[in-house]
RNA sequence: GCGGGUGUAGCUCAGUGGUAGAGCUCCACGUUGCCAACGUGGUUGUCGUGGGUUCAAAUCCCAUCACCCGCUCCA
């Protein structure tokens, strides 16, 4: 059997991910809650690992920029509950609850203010519904019916009361009545702060992490001696409450964010764009990630957040999902956030945000570029693209994960456990656990184990065989290749030194 | 939220009204000693959950939850 794809492969992940302790469904003993999942022994060392790369090569050696110095980053880790003014001036109150129309016959789902209507002027007949700037169905059903364009006023659906949309047909359907009223779907999570639950400690769960930094960049600027261009780069929790949580971790409510924003001067927006477009798909690269499943994806014009109107648009860095394949679905975008968000709360707090730059003596908010990457998502990516199943091997499966991202650095195993073999190789574990994450197993045969370790991506594996006890050396087996060098026991640290 | 599918041991699944099963895994002992080896023995179940029908339900009915696929949505 080759690699699975596809469905296959998805199903063959997510029972190596519960079987190893990757991740579980949360709360399952209860029957589990859609769209949150728990990550276990492997999947939080794993999801970590990933976690400390992108911290080390954004904020504590940060890349070189365009000329060749060392860019600024800051860290920050900013509060998951602030104060629910912020989620005002970002938009997301008001943008990110849409009032959605279900179609009982078509079975489709609209934004109730892309819907507009053509209403008969004299009262007769039924109305047509239509998707805003995609009118052309609509009126060749009115011209089927016998009538005139003009004969008709448009309106948006929403200012008619729902009971009249009985009168009306659907943008996919022949016959009136079949669409509901609008429904909201409030995609933030609420809460109340303190213990009585009234509208005035309403507060959010942050649906971003990037507001967080927004709200903080006079804060650093003022603390921190840095000046644009620079960056604050934040890792934390995130939660949405989605319509449809689906295909694993890919879209789960709560998930965790890797993001950065870099604020520069606004001619220096679209120079920069370019750079962290660049530079996040080769990151994502370095992790392992083959290059031939990673694409760069520009975002059309209707489809960009309210942030992101204006500018040099968005671009997310897309990979080849088992769901998506041979299309790509989303982990992780670059966004031009211009200064909208430093405006709404600027205006909002009535608090100035400004930076001065005191060599050209001027005064500005600066534009924002946002690589905003889905640490979830990532541990997703790097399970399915590590994921190899090869029958020839006499252990198939395997996870072929880039060596210092694996959870498990080396497996250290006794030939058999006689002859002074496994106290060897519990003094050569308790030597390397302090420096890296190794297992020790002396059970069952030694095929077994190496499969076990193939199975959870473990790159090396040690061996303490006769030989050991003569001349000091011992088998390091590689997880890709089978292959088996001897290795001086003192020599091993050195060893997995380099190559982690 | 809509439509379809699935849910039985850690995993993969069989079991169409009458004692809860198999293979693998896991554990122990023995044999072996570099690739899921062999032998013997053993552990593991709210049959997704709740209710109903029945003398009797994994099996039939109703509800519900979770997961998968397709819509929809995705800042």
């Amino acid at each position: 059997m080759p690699r699975p794809t596809g469905p296959a492969l998805m199903e063959k992940l997510v029972a190596l991910c519960k079987r190893r302790g990757f991740i579980f469904p949360a709360s399952e003993i209860y029957g589990g809650i859609n769209g949150f999942w728990d990550y276990g022994p492997l999947g939080a060392q794993l999801k970590n690992n990933l976690r400390d790369a992108w911290w080390r090569d954004m904020v504590e050696v940060p890349p070189l920029g365009p000329d060749g110095e060392p860019l600024q980053i800051v860290g920050l880790d900013s509060s998951i509950i602030q104060n629910p003014k912020v989620w005002e001036a970002s938009g997301h109150v008001g943008g990110f609850n849409d009032p959605m129309v279900d179609c009982r016959e078509s079975k489709r789902r609209y934004r109730a203010d892309h819907l507009h209507v053509f209403l008969p002027s004299d009262g007769e007949g039924p109305g047509f519904a239509f998707v805003e700037g995609e009118a052309d169905t609509a009126l060749s059903k009115i011209k089927k019916a016998k009538r005139d364009r003009d004969q008709y006023r448009v309106t948006p659906l929403l200012s008619l009361d729902p009971a009249a949309y009985a009168g009306v047909i659907g943008p996919d359907t022949k016959e009136p009545g079949s669409l509901t009223e609008p429904r909201q779907f409030n995609l933030m999570f609420q809460t109340y702060v303190g213990a009585t639950a009234t509208q005035d400690n309403l507060a959010y769960l942050r649906p971003e992490t990037a507001q967080g930094i927004f709200l903080n960049f006079k804060n650093v600027l003022d603390s921190s001696r840095v000046a644009p261009p620079f960056g604050i780069a934040q890792i934390g929790k995130a939660f949405r409450n989605e319509v449809t949580p689906r295909n694993f971790i890919f879209r789960s409510r709560e998930f965790e964010q890797m993001e950065m924003e870099w604020f520069c001067h606004s001619s220096e927006a679209v120079k920069w764009f370019e750079f962290w477009s660049q530079a996040r798909l080769q990151w994502w690269k370095d992790q392992g990630v083959q290059a031939e499943r990673l694409i760069l994806r520009t975002h059309e014009r209707d489809e960009l957040a309210h942030y992101a109107k204006k500018g040099a648009g968005t671009v997310d860095i897309e990979y080849a999902y088992p769901f998506t394949e041979p299309g790509h679905g989303e982990l992780e975008g670059v966004a031009h956030r211009s200064c909208y968000d430093l405006t709404q709360h600027q205006e909002h707090s009535n608090k100035k945000l400004e930076f001065f730059d005191p060599q050209t003596r001027e005064r500005y908010l600066p534009d924002v570029i946002e690589p905003a990457a889905g640490l979830s998502r990532g541990v997703l990516v790097l399970l399915a693209d590590a994921y190899d199943l090869d029958e020839s091997r006499p252990s198939p499966e395997l996870l072929r994960l880039k060596p210092s991202l694996a959870p498990v650095k080396a497996g250290i195993f006794p030939l058999t456990k006689k002859d002074g073999l496994p106290e060897i190789s519990d003094r050569i574990f308790r030597e390397l656990r302090e420096r890296y994450v190794v297992q020790h197993d002396i059970k069952q045969s030694i095929g077994k184990r190496y499969a076990r370790m193939d199975e959870i991506g473990t790159p090396f594996c040690i061996t303490v065989d006769h030989q050991t006890l003569e001349d000091q050396t011992v088998t390091v087996r590689d997880r890709d290749t089978g292959y088996q060098q001897r290795i001086a026991t003192d020599k091993l640290t050195p060893f997995l030194a380099e190559k982690l």
